[in-house]
DNA sequence: ATACTTACTGACTTTAGAGTCATTAATTGC
DNA sequence: GCAATTAATGACTCTAAAGTCAGTAAGTAT
């Protein structure tokens, strides 16, 4: 008649396991992070975890694949249907996403590729395939289609979207070291964008 | 008649350490550079390392300090005596020195700073309060003596200093994770210069 | 030359944490 | 109900690496 001790949720485990090492990985980073403190937080036994992670780096990976999917996908579908004009776009929809960037579990795996990427080279690509380059692609076109519509002109922002990028990195650097020196990352976004019409409109 | 096996040279061997420990780190990372590791490179045993050094997180902010030393104050002193106009001001000597930081070890300092930073508060302390600050300090009064000389016009981007960095960072970050892919930095940070030139000139 | 000081060595101790595996107990099928 | 299956446990092993310290030899003073 007593409680069972556990129940058996094979489905379930390796969702609620990847869950929580986020959480740990975000407190501490990946190398000060225990595997028993993963385990102890996804309330599961060691020994479970390694029966569906083979190693602490491959538990890794999985996260950060995690925290990658559909993320950006939402923001291309948008760019590629929106009716309104290249400025209202980039001002209204483009804006509010990048705002909401820096406050999002993709700073915690920013962080955490700065500090472990160089050692896993695959993990890299696959974060720069699916999601920088991506990022990078969709703001490209953007521009590409305000100059094709003769709302924009032609010039070396073209090829440096990366530029539409940087202050948002900037919040997220800035928030992970300074979080106590106030930053106001928002207007920050907005004024880059700002700059970057006035640079770019026709 | 045999060489001696060692020299006695107090004075040198703390520089020596710091010196490979930043090479070392720069490679590997911190946490996963042993200090023997450390040693080795300073062709010094471990004992005489943990003599100078109590600790390897000790050893670690000596490495953090050292570099820090004088790199920023170069510029404020250009910034202070300087005869040009701001325009010029900005797109000779401010852009040079903005150019070679990604490539300096300032870049590995910031890479070690976010991954370790956290664990280390009054190490990022002393961080933003000996170069942060201060480089984002000279750039605002850099655009405020433009306004008063009715250079530039007053705009958002007198609160936001960060934007001149913004660039600079996105390149270090790109440097770190994609070595690879290439990314012209140079031409990132005119173009970002550019922008912001055009934006507040009066 | 000899005694003395201390920079330096490297073998040793200790510990934290990754990964294993024999055992247990929840579930499934008969 | 009973046997078979497998999700789950946690005590254990093994290793890497931080930190220690008794001993050694380079330099110094007398």
């Amino acid at each position: 008649m007593s409680k069972p001790r556990y129940r058996r949720r094979k489905e379930k485990r390796p969702k609620e396991i990847a869950e929580a090492a986020f959480d740990a990985f975000a407190e501490h980073g990946y190398a000060s992070t225990p595997v028993e403190e993963v385990a102890r937080r996804a309330g599961v036994s060691k020994g479970l975890l390694y029966l569906y992670y083979k190693t602490k780096e491959e538990l890794f990976k999985a996260v950060v694949r995690n925290v990658v999917v559909r993320r950006v996908d939402a923001l291309i579908d948008i760019a590629d249907t929106t009716e309104l004009s290249s400025e209202d776009f980039v001002r209204g929809p483009v804006c509010e996403f990048l705002k909401q960037v820096p406050g999002s579990p993709v700073a915690v795996i920013v962080r955490l590729l700065i500090a472990e990427g160089p050692k896993h080279p695959d993990l890299l690509e696959f974060y720069h395939r699916n999601v920088v380059s991506k990022g990078l692609a969709t703001v490209q076109n953007t521009i590409a289609r305000g100059i094709a519509r003769g709302e924009f002109r032609a010039s070396a922002v073209d090829n440096l979207p990366h530029l539409v990028l940087a202050p948002v990195l900037m919040s997220i650097i800035w928030g992970i070291l300074f979080t106590k020196k106030s930053l106001d990352t928002d207007k920050l976004i907005e004024t880059q964008l700002d700059m970057l019409l006035h640079y770019i409109k026709a």
